[in-house]
Formats: C-alpha cells, structure tokens, sequence
RNA sequence: CGGAGCGUGGCGCAGUCUGGUAGCGCACUACACUGGGGGUGUAGGGGUCGUAGGUUCGAAUCCUAUCGCUCCGACCA
C-alpha cells in the first residue's frame, strides 16, 4: 500500500475524547473513526489488523474441530422470549419491527439461533458431537461505552457452540477450547490470564474469562501471590479467619446515640469492625432482603443477586426502611420478623457481636448467632479484598483491573431444554444436548493490544497483528534515483509477499518517521540519497530499535532484507 | 440510570464571566525555498458558534428547553 494514495490520515493532536492510550493511538493513527456513541468505522489500517486477528482465531478453531458458519443479525424477537433473555438483556437488545409489525431484535449474540439450527439438524448421537463457531458482528446497546474499541455497541466477535451427548464429552471440547483460546492470545502477543469467572444469573456451570491485565480495564480481578489462583471479583472467594470467642457476657442494650456506621461504632467501643454486624437492606426486584455480613467485610452484589436469582437489586432508601419499620443505623436481626434474611457465613462467629436494636440510637453488645438470633440462609456473599487469604493455597490475594478479551463457558442444557434440542441416545432415550460456548471480541483485541504494545511515540505492534510486515520510507521523494530505489524495493518485496507500506508523500523526514512510529509498523526501511551514496544501501531498523540504531543492507540482497523483516 | 465535564471550520483550542456580528494553531489549496525526527515564507479557500425557542436595537456570549459526546459510578449471556 502507497501512503500517498491510502485513505486514513495520522493527527498532529491528540484526539479530544479520548482518554485510553488504545483509543487515543487508534484514532491518532488513523486506523478508526467515531460515528457515534460506541460505534466506529475502521479504515484500511484497522481492516488489515482485524483481518489478521480473524485469520489467527480461523486457524486455532478449525484446529480444535469447530466447523464455521454464519447466523444471522436479525432475528425474531419470540425466540429470546422463548429463552427468557428479553427481560435478562433488557435495553441492551436493540428492538425493531418489521413491514408487517412483527417484532425483531438485532443479535447480541446467538444461543437462541444456534440452538434452533441444531434442533433441525441432529436427531441422534452419531451426529454428536458438533462444533460451530461464526465471526459476525453483534449488536448491543450498552449502557456506557467507553475506552474506543475495549466497549462498543456493534462489534466483531467470534462465536462458538458445542453440543455434546454427555457431560465428559463436554469436558474434553471446553478444555481444548481453552487450549485454542491460550493460543489464540500468544498468537496475538497477548499475555493473557485465564480466570475463574461468574458465569451470570442465566448462565451454566463452569466459567473462565480471558484477561488482559490493564489499568484501564472494567474488570477487577482477584490473583494470588503465591499460586495460580485467579477470579473476577464478581465469582473470587478468600479465606476468612474465624473468630472464637469462649467468653459470653450476653444480650445487653447500650445507648448509643448518633453512631450509625461501623466505623463509628468501632470506635465508640473500641473493639475491631469484625466484632460488629453489618446489616446492609437491598430492594430485590421489589422486595426488601437484609443482608448480614462481619463488619470489616462488604458484600458482593453479584453473589446476593446469583443467589437470588434476581436481576434487579439495589441498595434501599432510607426512606424504604422506614416505610417496613427498619431504623437506618440500627438495623438487627435481633427479634426481627416479616423481612427475609441472608447472611454471610462469617456472621456464624462464636463470638459476641454488635447489632443494632432496631430503634433509634440504641445497639445491643453480646450478640449471638443461633443463640439470640437464628439466620437460615447462610451463604457466601463476601467481597474479596486486598490481602485476604487465598482458598486455595492460603497465600495473599491482590485486586487488579484487566480488559476481558474472551470467555467460555459450559452451559449446560438450558438452551436445548428450551429449543427441543434433543437427541436419540444409544441406549435408545431422548436426552437434551448439553452446550458450551465460546466468545471472542475481535475488535476489543485490537484495542488491548494497542493497550498493552505502546511508547509515547505510539503503536509497536506484534508482528503478527502489525498491518503490514514493513515500511518503507522514502525521504526526498522528488529525488528521482530515491524514488525509483524505494518503488523496486516496494514492489520486488510485494512480488516475495512481504505486506509492505511505502512512504512515497511528498513529507518531510520527521513527519514520516513520526507517522512509521506512531502506525507501529514492526520494522522500517529507510531509502534516501544518502544510503543510496552509501553503497546502494537501505538502512533497516526495528520499532523497537532506538532512534538512531539501524543496519545498512544492501539492495541488491533481498534475501538478508528479507530474512530481516520476517 | 445517578454524578461531573464538554459542544465554536476536518482536528486541537481561545472568545462566553462583562452582549456590538468570529479568531488562533494544525490540516487543506497554490507557488517558492528546504530536505535524516512533526522545516520556512507568501498568497488563499473553508465556520447557520450542537439544535429549537425566548430576552434584546443587537446573542457564540444572557434565559428556557432539548439533542449529542466524554469521564466516574450503576449495569454488562
């Protein structure tokens, strides 16, 4: 490709709104551009890239046996009422009518699509089992899209659904999928963590997220120090000491007026947070839940609402505990009936607490779990925090923001059972298929790697994502044996198939070296009077290579120019 | 959806407080010079100041409404 001629333009600014270093380069390089909110048009740049990305992720899926396909965007909108997603996706699906008033939704993704292709298609085990996968774009509307690329409302991802006769069988696709996925990552220069993850109030079983560990991720992630533990904060679980108490002085009332947060309370008795009951309300899909948990800890919203099985939860209003005679501030479980309690395990201590009294400017000291107040519902709800203890290898735990670039999962026979998705065994009985899925963003991979291959001069790309292998710049292009030089270049590396960029605008030396680095083309070819004085050579230098660290070849070596490139 | 910020040529911004009919840098066009890290000069073209109302002799500037974009949070199979 001839800069002169390719459509995209490099910015002397930086771009306004854009905060991350991938949105910034990306759009400084030329490569996207905004239409609107979370939307963006790739240009040439951008294209070769993405294409590169899709070609890799082609390879590592036909390697692990899924076959491609492609499902379409539109899609009627009483399959995800069938599936019971319409309410779970909410305003996130973009809704639409067709001629004839019927209800249509664009697909942010295709479990409902595949499931019903397939209940078509396969009838028995000997079919079983299949894999497809589709890279198509996806639409939907969320709620925030930010970072450029990292969160967009209509994306590039690859999509994969397998289904399988039995669990085991299951097992085996999911774990070679995971291989592919390790090797998609490094294939891109990716390094990635896999981590535990939730998997959803509608999703199945088994659950990992790929991470690319970034400051200006969504994510938080929880890893240990001291061995492979790794989870989003959403599913990640840490060790909690208990606390073992012999001494009990019993249920006493202490007037306490005006302390209403642990902090406060902790202070007033001069006892630690975790000898105190954290009583936190939440509105549950219209229903007040309390919620218990030790002082020094917080809850995990995600597991209240997973263990709920609700999708709408916040924090109650002051005026809301009123309403259902609560006392903000002073909220206890202590001879409390008509509001559903649970609690975290860590509140089952064999020790004396403080819990509010349920009236105003009072608290009760030498509380006790099955002893002054009883909580069926025990279940994990604890928020991980920084150093707790690992459950896997009693190590420290660190919290870490990461960008998710991809995600599988086992799902299970949710789908099937909802399409028919059924299959005549060998032993002669009709049995749901079980399903895994597998998703890719494609474009969030272009964003995180910019992410994480940058310097302040811009983009370093990997080879292997790298929108051309070289480029060549040609300084003093009015120069006619310049011109000539760096055009034969050009042309006898694309006869070799060397993806090749050459510098050919009439710009001066700084700007063109400027826009090679900031395009982030891995090596580059520098053809000028100068090296053509110098022995007809052309000087070669790496990204990464400091500014004036180059090598001079010869032109007439094609093979060494080569073998430098690849 | 809560909170904050911002909308002025393609891009980055000043001007708004204190109303008087739009300016700077980059980019773009032409010519000349220059030629190894965003070079120089001369001459140009391009903007209903997000939109709609209102106040005023007069609005980018004041008032009201509305739309959009970004960031933080909530949300995110």
């Amino acid at each position: 490709m001839r800069l002169s001629q390719s459509f995209g333009k490099t910015l002397r600014e930086d771009p306004a709104d854009a905060d991350t270093n991938s949105h910034r380069l990306l759009v400084k390089a030329g490569f996207i551009n905004q239409l609107f909110a979370g939307v963006y048009s790739y240009l040439p740049l951008a294209l070769k890239s993405l294409k590169k990305i899709e070609n890799i992720i082609r390879e590592e899926m036909d390697l692990a046996g899924a076959q491609e396909i492609l499902l379409p965007t539109l899609q009627p909108e009483d399959i995800w009422q069938k599936s019971g997603r319409l309410d779970a996706f909410g305003d996130t699906l973009f809704r639409l009518k067709d001629r004839r008033d019927r209800d249509l939704v664009l697909g942010p993704t295709h479990e409902e699509v595949v499931s019903q292709l397939v209940t078509g298609h396969i009838r028995s085990y000997r079919d079983l089992p299949v894999n497809l996968y589709q890279i198509q774009t996806k639409l939907r509307d969320e709620a925030r899209p930010r970072a450029g690329l990292i969160r967009v409302r209509e994306f590039a991802m690859k999509d994969a659904y397998s289904f399988h006769a039995d669990q085991n069988d299951l097992d085996k696709t999911y774990d070679r999928m995971v291989r592919a996925y390790r090797s998609i990552f490094a294939r891109c220069g990716l390094n990635v963590r896999a981590v535990e993850a939730d998997s959803g109030a509608i999703g199945g079983k088994d659950s990992q997220e790929f991470i690319l560990l970034a400051d200006t991720g969504e994510d938080e992630i929880v890893l240990c120090d001291s061995c492979d533990y790794a989870a989003n904060m959403e599913k990640a679980e840490s060790n909690i000491d208990n606390i073992i108490d012999d001494s009990k002085d019993g249920l006493k009332e202490i007037e306490t007026p005006g302390v209403k947060t642990i902090d406060a309370l902790s202070k007033k008795f001069g006892v630690s947070k975790s000898k105190i009951l954290k009583s936190v309300a939440y509105i549950v899909e219209g229903t007040m839940v309390l919620v218990m948990i030790r002082g020094d800890l917080d809850v995990n919203e995600t597991k209240l609402s997973n263990y709920l099985g609700a999708q709408d939860l916040r924090i109650a209003s002051d005026v809301e505990l009123k309403e259902r005679g609560l006392v903000p501030g002073f909220m206890s479980p202590v001879g409390l009936d008509g509001v559903r309690i649970v609690a975290d395990p860590s509140i089952d201590a064999q020790t004396d607490l403080i819990v509010g009294a349920n009236k105003e400017d009072y608290h009760y000291t030498g509380a006790r779990h099955k002893v002054d107040f009883l909580i069926e519902e025990l279940v994990d709800l604890n928020r991980v925090q920084q150093g707790d203890k690992c459950i896997k290898c009693g190590g420290s735990l660190k919290i870490e923001r990461g960008i998710e670039v991809g995600h599988v999962f086992k799902l299970g026979t949710k789908f099937s059972d909802t399409f028919g998705a059924t299959f005549l065994d060998s032993d002669g009985i009709e049995k749901s298929m079980i399903m895994g899925c597998y998703g890719i963003g494609v474009g969030r991979i272009l964003g995180a790697i910019v992410e994480s291959n940058h310097d302040e001069k811009g983009i370093v790309f990997p080879k292997t994502i790298s929108p051309a292998q070289i480029i060549i710049v040609a300084l003093n292009n009015d120069d006619i044996t310049v011109r000539d030089a760096a055009n034969q270049l050009y042309e006898t590396l694309v006869e070799r198939g060397i993806e090749t960029i050459l510098d050919d605008r009439d710009e001066s030396p700084g700007v063109k070296f400027a826009d090679a680095d900031l395009i982030g083309i891995p090596v580059r070819a520098t053809v000028s009077a100068r090296s053509l004085r110098n022995g007809n050579t052309v000087e070669m230098k790496k990204r990464t290579d400091a500014n004036n660290e180059s090598i001079n070849i010869s032109l007439d070596d094609v093979k060494t120019i080569i073998e430098t490139i690849i």
